[in-house]
DNA sequence: GACAAAATATTGACACTGTCCAGATTGAGG
DNA sequence: CCTCAATCTGGACAGTGTCAATATTTTGTC
């Protein structure tokens, strides 16, 4: 067989629906997704993918999973470009990452958190959410010198860290932070500074 | 003609769309939400509502515009229920109310801050909108005499506060701010108060 | 009151969607 | 080699949004 296009059996066509499904993602958002549309980006059928995921609430399940992994990775590269040791400047470097990702991928960052379209039970994606907040919850830990599961003062600071953080985030992404908005991308990582030290400072 | 179930035209038919799509919306959520179900819901044609809509877009830009309505009632609800007049305790109210129409109507919510599916310009909707977003721009201006409009100190403060209720309130629909999602309405409360207070405090 | 114009609602069509089901193709283990 | 399970295809079905053509009613004007 010369035309090795077609095989009838993709290889690994988990990655691939993945891959796809994250760009188409990307381009139309929660709303405009649709399996056949990813299923005809990778050039096949259009019930494939239900052997993989089951149905569209499970590949956005995989995808908002995905999204966490790449989540938790915007924080600590942050946090690695960071010269200082301080607690407070390793805190609101993860502010910063969390805002990194939140622009980067807007409507994955959508689809992780306010998305009725996902399965929020897929235990894949309930370790990866569990091991991003895992991350906030450490940065108080080094901040307050006192784990927050042990702490219920701490962990009132988790919540308001991420809050802050999640909120700032989200009002950026409707649209309606329109002073904000305005800002160039230092100018507003100055603003974000100023008011995420509020809450911690 | 003694049955009257059914005249031609509805008398007004815009209102009825308005009501049943509201509650189509609780029901099914954004993304299960049809516009020909509510035309079904109401009794009409299924393209009866393009007339007074549009498309899908336009009734939903409709129905946020009508949740920003409910949405500044609510905060004024509960400052009006506030006995005090200290500036801190009436924003700390508004806050309350922003939290009790989140979670009175969630599904209207995240139409109005997290949605592809709206048309964001929407003249009636950016203007209920900014009336939410301006009561909130007044309480920081009665606490800190000046206003937001005039005074970048305070437009921080406005924005603080915001993101951090937005977020607060954001998460805990996310269904991902476990520890919150199981106190009692009084304890979330407490819990809130005490979050808030950090931002303003 | 009569009649044209505008507003309102219906019906049918089209392309698209998710999901189910029966069948075709392939790879792996006995 | 041969069976079996995994994988993939293609067709079917009900549902969707939006468009265009048509029907009905109200409104404004003479």
């Amino acid at each position: 067989m010369t035309l090795e296009k077609h095989p009838y059996h993709h290889g690994d066509l988990r990655a691939a629906l993945l891959k796809a499904g994250e760009a188409v993602l990307a381009e139309t958002g929660i709303e405009g997704f649709s399996l056949r549309r990813v299923a005809r980006e990778v050039g096949v059928s259009h019930s494939a993918p239900a052997h993989h995921f089951g149905d569209t609430q499970g590949l956005l399940a995989a995808l908002a999973a995905e999204g966490f992994r790449q989540f938790l990775e915007a924080m600590q590269a942050r946090q690695a470009s960071c010269s200082s040791n301080d607690p407070q400047d390793l805190l609101i470097a993860s502010g910063l990452g969390y805002l990194d990702f939140t622009l980067a991928a807007p409507a994955l960052f959508k689809l992780m958190f306010g998305s009725d379209r996902v399965d929020v039970c897929d235990p894949d994606l309930e370790v990866t959410a569990e091991a991003a907040f895992d991350h906030l919850a450490q940065d108080i830990a080094r901040l307050r010198g006192v784990s927050p599961y042990e702490d219920a003062d701490a962990m009132a600071d988790v919540m308001a860290s991420w809050s802050m953080v999640h909120g700032f985030a989200s009002l950026l992404l409707s649209g309606r932070m329109h002073p904000v908005q305005d800002m160039d991308q230092p100018a507003r990582e100055a603003f974000f500074r100023q008011v995420f030290a509020r809450v911690t400072g």
